[in-house]
DNA sequence: GGTTACGGT
């Protein structure tokens, strides 16, 4: 048919995947009949041009696929163990790495609450919102990250970028930032929003920073 | 980007 030496050859465009990871490949004259490639073909052609209408019209699919990316922005509170996630908090302890080994570790708070949270108040000085019982999260940085805790100070609200909830030893949430493969990731995972509050503005900052996370 | 993710007090 036609569309098979197309389909074929979209159809083997698959990217490199990571080992064990198996990709059944549709061929005519292998492991499928004709009919099978011509299916494929035309599920093919179908979804490109429900993605083309929803692109044209800004309706359906491509607003649907935008309402639910990948890796969502979580509040303290709705974090879960071995979810990936971005975050948005302010930072209450800086924890740098002894002489260049191993990792780094921040406590954090967004004002949320998240009772898998280990049971500790830390206060992060007299300017800032007082925070509350299971408001304070470790957040663990390994490898390449560990470098971008130098500029870390307390104080600062910081977007952190495709963290993991884990359970610790003693069985409380905590998260990981752990080593990215690509260069890109490595150096920009940790931005600071905003230059350090002054101390009139600093609850202010924090209530504008509840509302928005 | 992602069927991404380990490790150490």
């Amino acid at each position: 048919m036609g569309t098979s030496s197309n389909a074929q050859s979209r159809l083997l465009g698959t990217a490199i995947k990571p080992p064990g990871y198996r990709v059944s490949l549709i061929r005519p004259g292998h492991d499928h009949s004709a009919s099978d490639v011509e299916v494929a073909a035309f599920l093919r052609r179908w979804w490109a041009d429900a993605l083309a209408k929803a692109a044209a019209t800004g309706t359906g699919l491509s607003n649907l696929v935008k309402e639910q990316p990948a890796r969502p922005t979580l509040k303290i509170c709705d974090i879960k163990p071995n979810v990936f996630f971005d975050l948005c908090a302010q930072i209450v302890r800086v924890y740098s790495p002894a002489a260049g080994s191993g990792q780094a570790v921040l406590l954090l708070t967004d004002y949320t609450a998240n009772q898998s949270l280990k049971d500790e108040i830390v206060a992060i000085d007299e300017h800032h919102l007082p925070i509350q019982r299971h408001m304070v999260m470790s957040c663990t940085l390994w490898d390449s990250h560990v470098s971008q805790v130098a500029d870390l100070r307390t104080g600062q609200h910081i977007y952190l970028r495709n963290l993991r909830g884990k359970v610790d030893r003693d069985g409380f949430l905590e998260a990981m930032m752990h080593g990215e493969r690509s260069d890109d990731a490595k150096k920009t995972s940790v931005f600071v929003l905003d230059a350090a509050e002054p101390a009139d503005r600093a609850t202010a900052a924090n209530d504008r920073f509840k509302s928005n996370v």
